[in-house]
DNA sequence: ACGCTTTAGTGAACACCGTTAGCAAACACC
DNA sequence: GGTGTTTGCTAACGGTGTTCACTAAAGCGT
């Protein structure tokens, strides 16, 4: 155990570290291609070895594995997914709370939309990634996901715009698990009611269940374009919290009335 | 192309054709317990052509392919929790409308948490299916699935329970698209007004959201008994429908007073 | 400049997978 | 019994993840 080749003493990167993280990068990003092109189970290593003109056996130098791999990529999704959400969020003036929540709920539709095979990976079901595996770059990645929508939540919360629900449907024991979250996620204000926590999740849930119907395509034979659907969502789970709705501002020029 | 030995006159199934289906039917037994087991990916034809002694090849006497075998399981499966919800809904006497839509509810919820595999196969994302596969079946045996609850909510309709919201967001396009819908699922009433079936859509959407979100352990790091959730988002739902809420008897021996 | 250590990448191999083609046995019916 | 259908097999092709032994190169200290 010598002194490592890759540590120096100064921040910079040695060479043999960029060129290795550019390697990497390479290979997430043929994978992110194979992702959107042909699903999930279209990712292989063999096939991202095959273009990069090396063999498979060489990719177990920077993945651990097929898995490994694929927590990586959803750690990078959650990550650009954050971005979104953040920017559309930075879009608006700081004051302006309510606009700024619709702009960030409607951010996150549009992005699930855009780009629906990593929605399927990140949101759906947890399918390939044995318990060997460690998620836990992707948890972390969506930590700072969540990290917008809580503090916009934190600011409704701070301004009592809702009046919060009974406990009564609260268990002692879940009370403790909201506790823990809200600790964990590092919730600005020092005591969040549990029954914030609860709204926050109703609310979560809610949006989830709409993009997560919308994506999956699970609505198709009924309807194909479901804006109309997550706007009425929204106004209606935007209402019990005291934000002021505002319709679209000219996403899909669709009205009742058909302009003459 | 002569007279086929399956074909018999009367209606008895011919001796060949019984032992057919019973291959077809040890298929997928032991198709759907790999499901289970394994995920969607642990669903090979060679694992189970080697389970019955037989070889993979010979597997597609009975089924065109990996793809087709876990369409024609998801019907199955699609079928069983059709019965499972039907089942729960003939539990109660006919009169009681609002008791029989939560029981039904409960009853969905209770078979996708206890059959977590079959769920995300049945509601998650389409990734495997290849545009080829026709996935007929599966969608017949969804209709069966939701005809409960169209009929459910038919009967509100009909009692004028909840006041219909303005179609000021429906587009004409989505109209017709709503009311193609409605024909086809075979809705009892002549004339259900699309303002309705929006309504319909949204209910569903959010029990949706809520089982999708328990069931894929997407909350898994908030909380870990998702049942209070789920009681709120269908307190909430319900109340919107003019539907009477009762609280669970005693699923879980949950309150916030606990016995001595 | 030399030697030594660490790293990058290869080739072969093993064990799987889906799928197709050709062929032999079992079966049902006339 | 003869005949055509149905069934299941073997062989084969191409694909996958993963491990192991091995070579070549790059970096570092002296």
């Amino acid at each position: 155990m010598t002194k490592s080749q890759f540590a120096r003493g100064d921040g910079r990167p040695s060479r043999r570290e960029r060129v290795r993280e550019a390697t990497l990068s390479e290979i997430k990003a043929i994978a992110r291609r194979h992702l959107v092109d042909h699903g999930t189970a279209g990712v292989s290593l063999r096939a991202i070895a095959r273009e990069m003109g090396m063999t498979a056996p060489g990719l177990y130098r920077y993945v651990s594995g097929i898995d490994s791999l694929l927590i990586l990529i959803t750690a990078d999704m959650f990550t650009e997914l954050a971005d979104a959400v953040a920017e559309a969020d930075a879009s608006v003036p700081d004051r302006e709370t309510d606009l700024r929540i619709l702009t960030s709920l409607r951010a996150f539709r549009s992005w699930a939309v855009a780009h629906p095979a990593e929605f399927a990976t990140m949101f759906g079901p947890r399918a390939r990634l044995d318990p060997e595996a460690d998620p836990a770059p992707a948890l972390e990645a969506g930590r700072r996901f969540g990290a917008t929508f809580y503090t916009l939540f934190d600011r409704l919360l701070s301004e009592e715009r809702f009046p919060l629900p009974d406990g009564d449907r609260i268990t002692p024991e879940l009370a403790r698990e909201l506790r823990a979250f809200a600790d964990s996620c590092g919730f600005s204000a020092p005591h969040i009611p549990v029954e914030a926590i609860m709204v926050l999740s109703s609310c979560w849930v809610r949006l989830y269940g709409v993009v997560c119907m919308e994506v999956f395509q699970h609505l198709d034979f009924v309807m194909q374009d479901m804006e109309p659907l997550f706007e009425s969502e929204l106004q209606n789970l935007l209402a019990g919290l005291g934000v002021r709705y505002r319709p679209p501002e000219s996403s899909t020029p669709v009205t009742i009335g058909t302009p003459p």
